[in-house]
DNA sequence: TACGCTCGTTCATCAACCCGAACAATAGTA
DNA sequence: TACTATTGTTCGGGTTGATGAACGAGCGTA
């Protein structure tokens, strides 16, 4: 569990594991077996690991089911409107000092297109139009049809697919 | 650093050096020597303490001097007001969702008062109106005169005295 | 006073983490 | 091909964390 987090960080920092060795102080020997699964590192080889990631130290011990959010077609708690023939849900609320930009993308099926991790905090939000595609960070694809809404973060490798000719589909890019 | 947080976790829970490294597995001269500052634990041994405490683990690395205020009577900032003879001081703004209990408490002089820790998250505000008192957390505490506002962790052991007689404060215990 | 219990500390012994070096694998270049 | 520079792995050995027993101190009771 700790071992993935390391290898998780360190790959998203893009370093290798002589680099991160390197610049944490310790042999790499170390870090191998760490990443490895073998051992029970000590705080102090811990904090020297976190500091070279440059992330907050009790970022290694998360587990990290990423939070994902996933609205079904039809669901979602509906907006209270004064005109009748008018309905909104609330798919996301917008935290304050992001930016959000929206792609308007058409997929074909065939291979899987897999997305280099984006920088961290980055959250994904996609909107099927048409068609039927399986999204969504390893391991926790989704299968979206028209009308479903899937968020997750982005800052983790994550896979889009279309399972259905011209499938349509928006994705904000939500960046801190 | 860390020892400082597992005495201070240790404390709030109520139990003693034995009885945690009882519970957590570990010897207790184990414990002992963490918490004396010497020693680079595992992840492992922090893990039971951790588990043992109830606490997550990434809180046996936070600094936390707690968060404490004080505002002499005068000080702070001044709400702007319409009418001429008003004046208001905001002294805590509410977060939301919490509880906040009103007391008022008249005390003599005499013996301290000492306080149990409340669960976790909970915050005392004390408000002298007449008197003079001492109180605050184990190592913090305030000699308030009328009109002070002191506000600290309630989840810490704390202490009231009362430094004349007929002493009246209001306190606010926030509970989230 | 003596006993029993719990408190937290100190001390040798064992296990393990951490290290450094040597190792195979791959890629780029002359 | 050969040289060079990476990648990440595996292997002894020294340092250190974790252990359990023994210790003195404090408290309540017979």
């Amino acid at each position: 569990m700790i071992a993935a987090a390391i290898q998780r960080e360190r790959s998203r920092a893009g370093k290798s594991l002589s680099a991160l060795a390197a610049e944490a102080g310790i042999a790499k020997s170390t870090l191998s077996q760490l990443e490895a699964g073998n051992g029970n590192p000590s705080v102090e080889t811990l904090w020297a690991l976190a500091a070279a990631l440059d992330v907050p130290l009790s970022l290694l011990f998360e587990t990290e089911a990423p939070a994902t959010k996933l609205v079904r077609a039809g669901e979602g708690d509906v907006l209270e409107s004064e005109q009748s023939d008018f309905s909104a849900v609330l798919l996301s609320r917008c935290p304050p000092n992001v930016r959000r930009d929206v792609y308007r993308v058409v997929m074909q099926p065939g291979e899987v297109r897999r997305a280099q991790p984006h920088p961290r905090g980055t959250v994904e939000h996609m909107l099927v139009c048409a068609g039927q595609m399986r999204v969504g960070p390893a391991g926790q694809e989704e299968v979206l049809l028209a009308g479903d809404y899937y968020s997750y973060p982005g800052d983790h490798p994550h896979s889009y697919e279309a399972l259905q000719p011209d499938t349509l589909f928006l994705m904000v890019m939500e960046a801190p």
